[in-house]
DNA sequence: ACTCTTTATGCAACTTGTTGCACAACACGT
DNA sequence: ACGTGTTGTGCAACAAGTTGCATAAAGAGT
């Protein structure tokens, strides 16, 4: 149930229609909860209907190839008031490559380094992207009580990042390790077949 | 697409029932992919359908309130070590807490740090787990190449868990600081009024 | 015999997220 | 005037995940 928070907040922010909000959706908000532009028309739709945003008024009538714009109302901006201090526990981690090792365990690890390698890649990539927003927008000493708080959600990302590159690294070790010792993977396979 | 392949895995490590599998990736791999009895229920029968797995034979006909283990087919084997080395992007993180410190830089940081806190002893209590479960089943030296790829993604959670630790600390300084400074929570409701 | 709890499987309805496509307005080159 | 690309909104269908409930068997207590 976050995406129309997600949505208030990128509003309060700037108002904005459909397709500006996914555009800052992709280089913003999106790093810690992307959204496509279907879920965001939708959501704006249901915000409207909800009263918690409203259309700008725009003299002409046809809504088809128009562009719309959205403000947020009082009552959106006192609900994510709200739900900023709201108890709501943390979602454990869903990560298929954490399941992809732990299958490996059962069925070998043929092909699983190299896509460890790629994703140590990927990691790379996307730390180098947050320090160069880091640098180009928090570079100089704290601004206000925003800026400082869009740093520390920007440090989330930084940090995690350099969890998978330590992590990943590990992993790559260790997988290396095991294709150099006997070859296990084809060992593995010694599950009882069922009888027909 | 990753839930059918956490349940080939959880099988052939042990051939089970719709509720031990519920019941098993409660402690182990619901720790990184999560799902309800509902979700289990419905994957297997798929699974079954798609001849990955299969029911073993049983005596009697009822099926409802009956015990049904499941055993996975080699079909079902050879998706999974398919799977394992496939080219699968890593999805960016989703997390609520950070969208709600976004937010919190247009509507305040009302009840947050309190938040931050709650979640803070929250993921202690998770490290502490997870350091338990190390510390009963790898314990001692090295065991298997199985065991080996359970403890890396076991040392993932961990290293995880420690991040959250310590990002959650340096966010609870940052609102402390806030909180003791000038009174902004209120200072920040500037946004226009619309116009009736 | 009876109720109550636990174990066990499953349907139905709903919410959230994804994918593919349709369609309107407008700018721009030719 | 005419295609072509870009911007913009949106429907429809599907896939994945969640919530609530129904149902049945088996054991335990009284």
């Amino acid at each position: 149930m976050s995406l129309p928070h997600a949505i208030l907040t990128a509003l309060l922010e700037k108002p904005s229609s459909g397709l500006e909000l996914t555009r800052r959706f992709d280089k913003s908000i999106g790093y810690f909860w992307s959204a496509t532009h279907q879920q965001i028309y939708r959501e704006l739709g249901r915000l409207e209907e909800a009263g918690a945003i409203r259309a700008l008024p725009r003299p002409d009538q046809p809504t088809r190839g128009q562009k719309k714009e959205y403000e947020v109302l009082p009552a959106g901006r006192d609900e994510l008031a709200a739900w900023v201090g709201r108890i709501e526990d943390p979602k454990p981690i869903r990560d298929a490559l954490l399941l992809r090792l732990r299958a490996a365990g059962v069925v070998g690890t043929q092909g699983l380094e190299a896509e460890v390698r790629r994703h140590l890649e990927l990691h790379r990539a996307q730390l180098a992207e947050y320090r160069a927003i880091e640098e180009r927008d928090f570079g100089d000493g704290r601004g206000s009580e925003g800026d400082r708080l869009r740093h520390l959600v920007l440090r989330a990302g930084i940090d995690l990042e350099n969890f998978w590159l330590g992590w990943l690294e590990a992993a790559r070790a260790e997988l290396a390790d095991m294709g150099t010792g006997a070859g296990m993977a084809a060992d593995v396979r010694t599950g009882p077949e069922p009888a027909p």
